[in-house]
RNA sequence: CGGUGAUUAGCGCAGCUUGGUAGCGCACUUGGUUUGGGUCCAAGGGGUCGCAAGUUCGAAUCUUGCAUCACCGACCA
């Protein structure tokens, strides 16, 4: 490709809406332009490097035994009825309506559709197990799209459905997946890491996620210093501290604190520290047949966070989260937040593990302005059920039983589940098996961010120039760069013949044919990151000899020109 | 959805307080200059100032409504 005749697209500045990095440099390297809130143009340089994501996964779901298809980007309705997430997915789910007023959904994922064709297309236990794979656009309506194609709201996804007879067969393929994802973000040249992961809406019991490792990454993983465990945030236990818990010795003490609304606050005024003291959460339960919304407490350790994702796990809790609102509390605790105590509270209380192992604790005293000192589990407060819902912090001893938690932040690119019969259930998705009888179908789903790839390889690997491709999906493997080519004809006829050479090898170079200065072309290869320059000057023509840049190393070396074609 | 802020040339911004000929830098075009790390000089093209209504002799500027975009959003018990 010469750049006279292509669409180089390259910007000095930043624009200012672009906040990562790698939604800056995608802009400023010509990879796309923003059209709407989510909503990208891939250029042909982005383009470029999609298409090698894509047929990094290609090979490899092929290789894994996965069968490719194309699914409709539009579904109707009645199949989302059908599984009843017409209901259930909220307003993420684009919903709009043809010419004849029928209802359709633009797809943010396509268990549907997969359930739908398999359960008319297989008929027999002789055909399963089957794994049927597709690389397709997707929307989501995000409340909130940032980072550029990090989180849009159109994206592009490959998603594989494979369906078998029993859950042995469907850990098994869960495996095989587990492994090709393992084998292409090794391919993509990435920093990735499988973690556990909880199944959230789509349900069912096995779950990984699959992390690109940066510090602008939307998740918290948690990982074990001595171990191989990872685990989502999300996900990651945490254990109940060891040891009996200390026998109170003092006592129960109501104190004035007004003002102190804070855990900081109370703590700051009481002089205690804030590991000592507990905060009470009040949140709505489900709505039982009257229509009514309990309300239930939790109790967390001062310096701890609740974890939403347990809390939700929880009989007692509604599930989306929901926090009391200032009249619920006053009629829950008889108080406004900042004084709630677990002491004489009439509601369900949910205590965690860490916060259950404290003596003599401090704890509003449901009254505006006052808390308890001197509080201990059983003796003041007996009516509370323990679990964990708080979120695991650096230190902890990792729940695998090997080292301590560490924290890193992780870009989820991966996610593979082990869905089992929701979907086949709901959508009567059976065969028959060697004994003649009907059975419903286990499945499982694994996806993968193809876009979003390409905004997580740039997060890893970039410096203050621009983008450092990894070698598998640089847009281009190699640029010729010469100096001053229209005032020499020697430069010239060496550029024009090693872009001859290099395309004839079927090697992706990029011509730099531009009347430019040499800054401006340096400048343009290193924001688009290609690996390789090949510098032609007067300078070492004499010695038949060309310059070889190495983007990712920086190192420069002379080299002949007759052994160019050796290094790719 | 709530809070905050923004919207003026392709991009980054000034002008608005105090209403009166719409500006700067980058990018683009032309000519010259320079040529191994984003040259310099000169001339030029490009705008219904987000949309709509109002106030006014006159609105980018004041008022109201709407739209779009961005940032923040349990963390408080």
């Amino acid at each position: 490709m010469r750049t006279s005749q292509y669409l180089l697209s390259t910007l000095k500045e930043t624009p200012a809406s672009a906040e990562v990095i790698s939604h800056q440099l995608m802009l400023r390297a010509g990879l796309v332009r923003h059209l709407a809130s989510g909503l990208y143009t891939w250029l042909p340089t982005g383009l470029k490097v999609l298409q090698k994501v894509e047929k990094i996964v290609r090979e490899e779901m092929q290789r894994a035994g996965a069968i490719e298809v194309l699914m409709p980007m539009v579904q109707p309705a009645d199949l989302w009825e059908e599984s009843g997430r017409w209901e259930d997915y909220g307003p993420e789910l684009l919903r709009l309506k043809d010419r004849h007023e029928r209802p359709f959904v633009l797809g943010p994922t396509h268990e549907e559709v997969i359930t739908k064709l398999v359960s008319n297309e297989i008929s027999s236990y002789k055909q399963l197990p089957l794994n049927l794979f597709q690389i397709q656009t997707k929307f989501r309506d995000e409340i909130r799209p940032r980072f550029g194609v990090m989180r849009g709201r159109e994206f592009i996804m490959k998603d594989a459905y494979s369906f078998h007879l029993s859950d042995e067969c469907l850990s098994k393929t869960y495996q095989i997946m587990y492994d090709a994802y393992c084998r292409i973000f090794e391919r993509l040249g990435l920093n990735y890491r499988p973690v556990l992961a909880d199944t959230g809406s789509i349900g069912g019991e096995t779950s990984h996620e699959f992390h690109v490792l940066a510090d602008s990454g939307e998740d918290d993983i948690a990982f074990s210093d001595e171990s191989d465990f990872a685990a989502n945030i999300e996900k990651a236990e945490a254990l109940a501290p060891v040891g009996e818990r200390p026998a109170a010795t003092q006592s129960l003490t109501k104190v004035a604190t007004p003002n102190a609304k804070t855990i900081e606050e109370v703590a700051k005024l009481l002089a205690v520290e804030v590991q000592s003291t507990v905060k009470t959460l009040l949140v709505c339960g489900p709505e039982d047949e009257q229509g009514n919304t309990p309300i239930v407490a939790l109790v967390l350790r001062g310096d701890h966070q609740l974890n939403e994702v347990k809390a939700e796990h929880l009989p007692q809790v509604a599930t989306p989260l929901t926090f009391a609102s200032d009249q619920q509390i006053l009629a829950a605790a008889n108080c406004s937040a900042g004084s709630i105590g677990p002491i004489n509270l009439s509601i369900d209380i949910i205590v965690d593990r860490s916060a259950a192992h404290l003596a003599d604790f401090v704890c509003g005293a449901n009254e505006d302005g006052y808390h308890y000192t001197g509080a201990n589990w059983d003796r003041d407060c007996s009516n509370y059920t323990v679990a964990d819902i708080r979120n695991v912090v650096e230190g902890d001893p990792s729940p695998c039983g090997k080292g301590k938690i560490v924290i890193k932040r992780g870009i989820e690119v991966g996610h593979i589940f082990q869905l089992g019969e929701k979907y086949a259930k709901a959508m009567s998705c059976a065969v028959l098996t060697e004994s003649g009888k009907n059975q419903t179908l286990t499945m499982g789903c694994y996806g993968i961010g193809v876009s979003r790839i390409v905004a997580a390889a740039i997060e890893q690997n970039h410096d203050k120039y621009g983008i450092k491709w990894p070698k598998a999906i640089a847009p281009f493997q190699a640029a010729i760069v010469p100096m001053n080519m229209h005032k020499s004809a020697r430069v010239k006829a060496t550029a024009e013949k090693l872009y001859q050479q290099l395309q004839q090898a079927g090697i992706e170079v990029l011509f730099d044919d531009r009347k430019e200065r040499p800054g401006v072309m340096f400048a343009d290869h290193e924001l688009m990151g290609t690996p390789i320059l090949l510098i032609i000057g007067e300078r070492n023509l004499d010695e038949e000899k060309i310059e070889l840049k190495n983007r990712i190393s920086g190192e420069k070396s002379l080299i002949s020109i007759n052994e160019v074609m050796s290094i790719f």
